[in-house]
DNA sequence: TCTGGGGTCCTAGGACCC
DNA sequence: TCTGGGGTCCTAGGACCC
């Protein structure tokens, strides 16, 4: 029998810096960009439970955060303290988690930094299992001081499922004979892989939660999705064979920078391009990939159009020279008037990524 | 409201080869 | 003169996730 389990952190980041400010704690409090007296281009990364009774939500703008903040203090609520991302103090909280993790479950997947799939097949029944999730709360509570969510489930699907049911530090435990029942009268977004897009061509069509997508044919959402929709409709059903993922190495290396304000002056846009070039190219020595074979470039405009420009090296390379010439020889274009941005549109962010890493030595190009 | 930054995976057309 | 099918690679875009 699979038993899988999902942990999946409260508010994590808004979490690890309240426990770390006890001036912080009972206030309403967000983790993201620079809101700059409301002004800031970014967006959340997380509110904590305090901020978001003010509406705010993850990957809400800034600049609208701010506006709610400012719409709360007007009403005699206290306003949002606003924080920055301090991602490598987080990295080391999520070592600590998946450490815990490690002791208590024979394999783990790292699914990002806050959340983590786990195997407890060898329990060998729900009631073990639940003992031993209930122990790695506790476990996480007494060493981090921070609370997560648990689910638990015949698969990763359901157990990523369960583990929102009940938030914050909660633990829900879905058996195989109940899963499917579990599933139909949640809203159709909550399957993984079902985002804003698919979701709004499902209301299209009459369809909001998962018993109604159960109406559909293996043979309708092929059509209407491709490949997707088959797994789709092992997912409706609550199947999944996925196995966890233990190990796996990155496929692409990429950096990017929304500016402060839209600009065509050509000497600044290099002057970044040489920049993201450089801070990739760092990362790629570290990551101990011999070469790179594709190189990206990303142009957003000032209309949110994005246009992506890449090419693929006959020979892998390695230089920053390398690296720099081949991403400036894409994103000339854009600053000529004839080329790629005929109307001369400002341009709001500009990307870097290398793919197709090499980790043998090949022959390098320099 | 006005939309970050890090990624992954899929699709589709065209080139090219057999 | 008009005509295949399959496979792989490259490029660009899009949807999605945290």
């Amino acid at each position: 029998m699979r038993i899988i389990g999902h942990l999946d952190m409260d508010a994590f980041f808004a979490a690890i810096e309240e426990r770390d400010n006890p001036r912080l704690q009972g206030k309403p409090l967000v983790v993201g960009a620079d809101p700059k007296g409301g002004k800031g281009r970014g967006v959340v990364s997380t509110a904590n439970y305090k901020a978001r009774e003010y509406g705010i939500r993850s990957a809400l703008p800034i600049s609208t955060a701010w506006r709610l903040s400012e719409a709360a203090r007007s009403k005699g609520l206290p306003p949002v303290v606003f924080l920055g991302v301090d991602i490598e103090r987080y990295a080391e909280v999520s070592e600590q988690l998946m450490a815990i993790l490690r002791k208590h479950a024979a394999h783990i997947e790292e699914a990002s930094i806050d959340e983590a799939y786990f195997d407890l097949s060898f329990t060998g029944s729900y009631e073990q299992a639940t003992i031993v999730c209930k122990t790695i709360k506790r476990k996480i509570k007494e060493q981090t001081k921070l609370t997560g969510s648990v689910g638990v489930g015949p698969n990763k699907l359901i157990a990523k499922i369960a583990s929102d049911r009940q938030k914050p530090d909660g633990l829900t435990v879905v058996l195989e004979e109940n899963a499917e029942i579990f599933l139909e009268p949640l809203p159709i977004r909550t399957i993984p892989g079902v985002g804003p897009k698919t979701e709004k061509r499902f209301h299209e069509m009459g369809i909001r939660t998962v018993k109604d997508a159960k109406n559909l044919s293996q043979e309708a959402l092929n059509t209407m999705m491709g490949k997707w929709g088959l797994e789709l409709y092992e997912k409706l059903r609550a199947r999944d064979n996925s196995p966890l993922v233990e190990q796996w190495e990155p496929k692409s290396i990429g950096e990017q920078e929304t500016f402060e304000r839209d600009t065509l002056d050509p000497v600044f846009l290099r002057k970044r391009l040489r920049f993201l070039s450089e801070e990739v190219h760092k990362r790629f020595l570290r990551s101990g990939f011999k070469g790179f074979r594709t190189v990206t470039i990303t142009v957003r405009f000032e209309d949110f159009v994005t246009r992506t420009r890449s090419k693929t090296l006959k020979v892998p390379g390695a230089t920053l020279k390398t690296l720099h010439f081949e991403a400036l020889k894409l994103f000339m274009p854009f600053l000529d008037r004839r080329e790629e941005n005929p109307q001369q549109k400002f341009i709001r962010l500009l990307g870097v990524r290398i793919e197709k890493l090499a980790s043998n030595k090949q022959p390098v190009s320099s």
